[in-house]
DNA sequence: AATAGCTAATGGTCTGACCATCGGCAAATG
DNA sequence: CATTTGCCGATGGTCAGACCATTAGCTATT
């Protein structure tokens, strides 16, 4: 003898349509039959049909719009919408997010050494130069910071390296806003952030994988330095 | 003028409950109300007020049975859950995880070899020997393999970085398995697997974490070499 | 031709009911 | 007295029907 499974309803509903989605049964942007025909067709209540609908909506799959219809959301922002709920949970702990983007920067910067398209790199330059123009202006210099960290990412050309570090800047961006707002030191913090900024995309430039890493672990290390602080106190 | 937002009832719930569990007002294993109590609570229906709660199961931070009540999940598992959604329907691209797989390892090595307490290296010495006793018992070897690398995730003390190797080796461990199981090349593969984890275990004992990580490194290239090639062939 | 108003379709919410299961209690049993 | 059996209430799971708010598309008015 052995343990009957019981299996719910909703679970059998959320399998199925998650099914059909891996199998790209249901490509993204697609329109699901109305809820009171899907209970037809799975011979379940509206309730339980809805229960599996409204989760495979919390996490990112469907999208309901009254009056309209339920639809397929767009892949690729799976990983990302799953993680921020994981995060989100799971204590805050400051000091291994920064470890684990720590990691992610800089092996990033080295695979973007080896992969970055001409294209990756003049994006990359417009950041830069973003950065230059919003010396003066907080909020413009931050954006186009992690526009350059974003876009070594994405250089990768790994989704899943991006999503995580995606997700692990956003929930950093704050301590990191915070962390360069400190009026005493922004002016030469912010140089010494170009300058740094300057290196890694030179690296990046001559294919200098090693070098790419060094910068951007070096950048990470000063730039993080304070916060670093700020979590041990 | 700007967009009103419309807030929807389960969001709002889904938002409060979420924000207790955040606050430690709910602590893992406690018990809610029972349904109908919350909705006279909550001022909702119960359809609504089960939307949510459905909600919260999916994503493993609730869990209801019947009968008995809902109760919040122990912590800690969250981002393993969330991840395993994101990751099984993000295209499960191999080659992007193998190497997110390559740059956690080894950087988790490297963090090991600094961090690792007395009693971290004395289960991997243990797993290490299962290793040598399971050199004719694939299975057996295998486990003690996966048990091997993470414990040295775990010796990182950074549960982040536990839970993105522990779920990226979770998807890999199938095709991890059929590699090994070639029998013309598993016997002198697992002898050389075997040399190659006492040499990483070596290394963290000297507490030397650029030649653990290099030697991790070397260890997940040679043992992935084949993988690769499966990848793009 | 453009606009205002109407209608049907659709997701969102509420209510009430019934079922299956589980825990605990009391009665029956040895 | 200890153990088993049967019952009952509480609880989550499911269903059916109704109403509401919003949306798209059509129609008629201007």
């Amino acid at each position: 003898m052995r343990p009957v499974q019981r299996t719910s309803v909703s679970d059998a509903i959320i399998a199925q349509i998650t099914d059909l989605i891996e199998r790209n049964v249901l490509k993204p942007g697609d329109r699901l039959p109305p809820e009171r025909e899907l209970c037809k067709r799975f011979q379940v209540g509206r309730s339980s049909l809805r229960e599996a609908l409204r989760s495979l909506s919390m996490m990112g799959l469907l999208e309901g719009r009254v009056g309209e219809g339920t639809f397929v959301c767009d892949k690729g922002q799976y990983v990302e919408r799953a993680l921020q709920w994981g995060f989100l949970l799971d204590g805050k702990k400051l000091q291994d997010l920064s470890e684990t983007r720590m990691m992610l920067e800089s092996q990033n910067a080295y695979l973007a050494a080896e992969r970055a398209t001409p294209a990756d790199l003049a994006a990359m330059a417009d950041a830069l130069a973003g950065m230059a123009e919003g010396l003066a202006d907080a909020g413009r210099f931050l954006a186009s910071d992690l526009q350059f960290h974003l876009l070594i990412a994405r250089a990768t050309h790994n989704s899943i390296l991006y999503s995580l570090l995606e997700t692990t800047r956003n929930y950093l961006q704050e301590w990191i806003k915070e962390s360069l707002a400190e009026p005493s030191l922004a002016g030469p913090r912010a140089e010494l952030s170009l300058a740094q900024h300057r290196q890694i995309l030179a690296a990046l430039q001559r294919r200098d994988a090693e070098a790419a890493r060094q910068a951007m672990a070096a950048h990470i290390r000063s730039s993080s330095g304070d916060l670093a602080e700020k979590v041990r106190g």
